[in-house]
RNA sequence: CGGGGUGUGGCGCAGCUUGGUAGCGCACUCGCUUUGGGAGCGAGGGGCCGUGGGUUCAAAUCCCGCCACCCCGACCA
């Protein structure tokens, strides 16, 4: 260690929040450079680097083949894709010398499907699955957490090429189960959830989530079986519908001084209305209007009913109307249609008005409502689904809530949902053809008749995975890796005079002579109580000190998880650490 | 893009209200002592006080503009 480039830093950097950011700069693993990018120092370049050969060796277990691309694009590969200005200001632009739009590649599927359009043109050529190991630029409006958001970030994505869906279908299989083995080696505990495939199109998409509460994904969970969904994801059990007969005649009330849920709640119960004094906001429906502007089109008048006591989740919201852009009513927008009144929206009259109107999936047939009566300070009771008003659909834009019923068991076996915060270290899912279909890739069948190829992309932060495994691995001194990447199996550290430190050396080579990664701490003038925070603070999950025990030819050999601590003689540390750092990197 | 905050040696901060030419801790260099849990003493090196303008005899400090960064939200394959 006298040699190695390191600053081990005392105290947190100011800027640091959460607690991969703050141990990883202070233990000398990375420095920032820019707003959302990272240095990589000698100690976080091996942990980097670790990473991503488990990455590769899991990819070559399904037979994936490397390749590299440039990160450097040029502007025409995107333009057929529509991703040039799909992408919006999430991508980095820049020109030649010439004026010529060039990118920086956020992700490859364009570059991919054209060199497997380049070189393969019959059906015998594939399946096929092709990958990288690649620094991705995304403009991102907010870096943030360190390497957990960055705007220049490692990620291993691959593309699978089939001829038909059950290939596709194979070929998602392989790389789930990649992963799985993938993630475990490297020690993670994370979750996969069913997901929106977002941006790119595209059918089946699952991600993989890292539990912990400095992730920024929200997930949810089954209390009594495996369900797990993205909360974008999550679908809303709908009860069973009711006899729409059943109630009385709608009725309209002067409600004044109304404009919230719950004022318009404590009048209903003060007033009695519909001869109620029971209601609550779950009896309330609650009318959102919008905005909604499908790409290249013009902008529609949607109004989106949920009960009145849950809030509108606008990513849910935006994720349900995909690929069209939201945005919620205005005040002008309401002065444009006078018969929308803010605050009193009723769904009665939108039909009538041709204003389409999509309803929380728990709005079924036959339930009643306390809703507005389109008039200002007018609201109406016994408002029936299926008899005074018929959506046009059901939509998911209500939050989710933790203790709501489980979409997959809740009626059997009365599931709830628990909700988790998760970082998004894998995400795979099938493309289909839509890369396909923009660059023509066919292969020739066959039958002499051209067969369109279906593609799946699958990513992995390789970067970020050293954030995530630095949040999941730590406690209040400092880093604790699994052995897999650790920057070093082993940290001996000299505890004593020259005799000490001549003897940690000796150790440290006859264990790297074995085979460990061995950091040996032989600073001159550093103090023991340094050494062995800084020990503590780099993580390796074995630390051996050579101390007051060497004259009896013993040292100490401590475990960095669980503080486990024991004298070894020193003619057995070799053999024994040997033995215990290769059954914890086999067991994984 | 909306809200909040911060810019002073490598890092963490004080100084700003009440202008007088920059300080503390850590880190770094040298010497001596020290060595099983962030050592002691002594001597040092290192700062366009984010930036542009203004006020003033004098600006880190007061005024105006700009920029950058961080945090929350929006956005995010």
């Amino acid at each position: 260690m006298s040699t190695l480039f390191l600053r081990t830093l005392r105290e947190n950097p100011a800027e640091a929040e959460v607690a991969s950011h703050k141990l990883l700069v202070r233990a000398g693993f990375i420095r920032r450079a820019a707003p959302g990018g990272y240095t990589w120092l000698p100690l976080g370049k091996r942990v980097l680097d670790k990473i991503a050969m488990i990455v590769h060796e899991e990819m070559a277990a399904i037979g994936a083949q490397e390749v590299h691309f440039p990160a450097l694009l040029p502007r025409e590969a995107y333009e057929e894709s529509g991703r040039w200005v799909a992408y919006g200001n999430d991508i980095f632009r820049l020109k030649d010398r010439r004026g010529t739009d060039y990118l920086l590649a956020p992700t490859h599927e364009e570059m991919f499907t054209l060199l497997v359009k380049d070189l393969y043109a019959s059906y015998k050529d594939y399946p096929v699955i092709l990958y990288q190991v690649q620094i991705k630029y995304r403009d991102e409006a907010r870096p943030r957490a360190g390497l957990l958001r960055g705007r220049e970030f490692v990620m291993k994505d691959s593309y699978s090429f089939d001829l038909s869906d059950d290939g596709l279908a194979q070929s998602y299989a392989r790389h789930r189960q990649a992963y799985i083995r993938m993630f475990d080696r490297l020690g993670m505990e994370y979750t996969i959830v069913s997901a929106m495939s977002g941006a790119m199109g595209g059918s089946g998409s699952e991600e993989f989530l890292a539990a912990t509460p400095a992730g920024e994904d929200t997930f949810v969970g089954c209390t009594s079986c495996d369900y797990a969904a993205n909360t974008e994801a999550v679908v809303t059990p709908a009860p069973r519908a009711g006899d729409s007969r059943a109630w009385p005649a709608m009725s309209v009330h002067d409600t004044p001084d109304t404009p919230t849920i719950e004022s318009l709640v404590d009048l209903a119960n003060a007033e009695k209305l519909g001869g109620r004094a029971d209601w609550t906001a779950a009896d309330t429906l609650k009318n959102v209007v919008l905005k909604v502007t499908p790409p290249g089109g013009k902008a529609e008048v949607l109004v989106v009913g949920v009960p009145g006591d849950r809030e509108v989740d606008m990513k849910r919201l935006e994720a349900s109307l995909y690929p069209s852009a939201v945005a919620l009513f205005e005040a002008t927008d309401f002065a444009a249609n006078p018969a929308l009144v803010r605050g009193y929206i009723g769904p009665q009259i939108l039909a009538k008005k041709k204003i389409r109107y999509l309803v929380d999936p728990r709005v079924v047939k036959g339930t009643s409502w306390l809703t507005g009566a389109n008039e200002a300070g007018k609201h109406a009771v016994n408002v029936v689904a299926g008899r005074d008003f018929r959506p046009a659909g059901t939509i998911e834009a209500a939050e989710v809530r933790p203790g709501d019923p489980c979409p997959r068991c809740g009626a059997t076996k009365g599931g709830a949902l628990t909700m988790r915060r998760g970082i998004e270290i894998g995400h795979i899912f099938m493309l289909g053809r839509r890369f396909a279909d923009a660059f023509g890739l066919d292969a020739l069948g066959p039958d002499g008749k051209p067969i369109r190829i279906t593609m799946g992309s699958y990513g992995v932060g390789v970067s970020r995975l050293v954030a995530a495994i630095a949040e999941q691995h730590h406690d209040e001194k400092g880093l604790v890796w699994p052995a897999a990447v650790a920057p070093a199996h082993v940290h001996v550290v000299a505890a004593g005079k020259d005799e000490q430190v001549a003897a940690a050396a000796a150790l440290g080579a006859e264990l790297a002579g074995a085979g460990l990664d061995v950091l040996v701490d032989d600073r001159a003038g550093v103090s023991v109580g340094v050494r062995l925070t800084d020990a503590e603070l780099i993580g390796a999950p074995w630390i051996v000190v050579v101390g007051r025990r060497l004259g009896d030819g013993f040292v100490e050999v401590r475990r960095r998880d669980d503080g486990g601590t024991r004298d070894v003689a020193l003619g057995d540390v070799v053999r024994i650490l040997s033995s215990e750092i290769g059954a914890s990197l086999g067991k994984l």
